[in-house]
DNA sequence: CAGAATTTGAACTCATGGGTTCAACATAGT
DNA sequence: ACTATGTTGAACCCATGAGTTCAAATTCTG
């Protein structure tokens, strides 16, 4: 009840990276409180003591993870804040960065995790509100906002223009990726980057 | 072991029915096979009969779903073959056929049970080259590649045209939905289907 | 119509895993 | 150094559901 110290701070850390870790490998109904423990190397009573129950832990780890994807891809749009003299390679650099993160096996496992479960924990769609493709959207709204009142870029309606420019890339990837379930040279990835600018370009530059 | 007649046909067709609806609404692991009986209005051991074991009877049930999916999306692409005067429109009909039917309730199920299971079931796999998304994008290659030598587009690389195509649609459609777990209005679903379109024609047209 | 094949309802076996208990041990705080 | 708190390993209880059994009933075939 009371505030925890570091060390029990870490223990908590510690399961639910363990637990998302079991939940991305084998799906929420496959994965075992026990191989949970096991991963995060405590016993399972001690799960118990952290987190009431087995979906109790589910959400949290969800949330966590959702959250850094989130952070990770929000990090991958700063380039765009000084894009410097050639906006197409620096939206490229972006582009590239944004479907590394998305061909990632953690964030491939998370996607697999929020499709199957979403419709089982309403809390997975407020985390999706809050952590999903929607957020990094209206952050590169904001971006192309600013872009277009620069005159760098011809966005009169940036909402329609960040998510099209996302869906020319991670569309693609997710075809030839097969759901995640395959991975692509990092050049392919690149071209896809490019190719994914240029029409993009070509629409709203 | 020999042929079945068309009664028995028909209560195995009826039990793969049952078993997707059951499974669309639960997800594998939580749909039972009593559950899955009921819906197809057979008793539990006559499942037992035709399929040997839950985990057959999902791989079956999700293989013909995949199939019947695949095919109304295709018979979507008719139009494209004789596009008359106006392509943009043409173009546009067909969007929001392919928006409603990737919006429609059975095809969000089948798309989270794909994901949900693909890493447990190798056979998902194999049914998502047959059936999956690449199938659609390379009929619709075929088809921007003949309107192309008709002088109606400029797809030198129709497949490329195409994936982006498809995924202009369901890109922004699967983050609005926030991955199919709400409705739009089908009047934001032709919106869609323009701006796609729109977008399209100025990379492609 | 008789025989063969399939289906049925109810009960059953069995395995699995969520969650709990508890005395002993380890760690943290004063 | 003592007390409080947290963790532990092992065993446990309990619910659930996959899959099976079987005699009787129903349906299908020739």
């Amino acid at each position: 009840m009371g505030s925890t110290t570091r060390g029990r701070i870490d223990k908590r850390q510690a399961i639910l990276e363990g637990a998302f870790t079991v939940f991305a490998r084998q799906g929420y109904a496959q994965a075992c409180v026990q191989e949970i423990a096991a991963e995060a190397g405590v016993a399972k009573p001690t799960v118990y003591n952290h987190l009431t129950d087995k979906a109790t832990l589910f959400r949290h780890a969800m949330k966590a993870s959702a959250r850094t994807a989130l952070e990770e891809r929000l990090a991958a749009l700063e380039p765009l804040a000084q894009p410097g003299d050639d906006l197409a390679a620096v939206l490229t650099d972006v582009g590239h960065a944004l479907l590394r993160l998305h061909a990632g096996g953690r964030w491939c496992a998370l996607r697999r995790l929020l499709y199957a479960e979403i419709t089982h924990f309403p809390d997975l769609l407020e985390i999706t509100d809050q952590y999903g493709p929607d957020r990094l959207n209206q952050a590169l709204a904001d971006r192309l906002a600013r872009l277009t009142l620069a005159g760098r870029l011809r966005a009169a309606d940036p909402d329609l223009a960040a998510e099209q420019f996302t869906s020319l890339l991670l569309g693609p990837l997710e075809a030839r990726t097969r759901l995640g379930t395959r991975d692509l040279e990092d050049a392919e990835l690149r071209e896809l980057a490019e190719s994914a600018v240029r029409t993009f370009l070509i629409a709203w530059g």
